[in-house]
DNA sequence: CTATTGACCTTCT
DNA sequence: GAGAAGGCCAATA
């Protein structure tokens, strides 16, 4: 491990999104400094596959799409626990419109 | 050690 | 407004 410091934060800001809400690669790495750098947020999260202190299933593509849904235990798992979360969904992408969350508003 | 790929996004043409 | 290319960081081959 080379710069753990995006990582951390990557997961850091991903522990911290509210229940029933999803946050993009973009806002996280761009709200780390790094907006260009998506792709490693996405790293930062695989590397967190499977880790429950980790809610990787909150963290979706910009569209709202599951992108990483095939990176998980079953395909399925991704949507599962967002819709158990009361997380609301258009055909396969996340309702941003309802439930986009910014790292920058911890507050609620 | 070099090259390629990967949970993506931004910007130029 | 739509399409194509580039870029960034890290891991795997």
């Amino acid at each position: 491990m080379a710069s753990n410091d995006f990582f951390r934060k990557v997961l850091l800001v991903t522990q911290l999104i509210p229940p029933g809400r999803v946050t993009t690669y973009g806002l996280i790495a761009k709200s780390l400094g790094m907006a260009s750098s998506a792709r490693t947020v996405g790293w930062a999260l695989n590397q967190a596959a499977g880790d429950v202190t980790v809610p990787a299933h909150r963290v979706v593509n910009r569209l709202g799409e599951l992108s990483g849904k095939a990176h998980f235990a079953t395909p399925t798992l991704m949507r599962e626990l967002l819709e158990a979360e009361g997380v609301t969904f258009i055909n396969e992408a996340v309702n941003l419109k309802e439930h986009l969350w910014y790292p920058s508003e911890l507050e609620d």
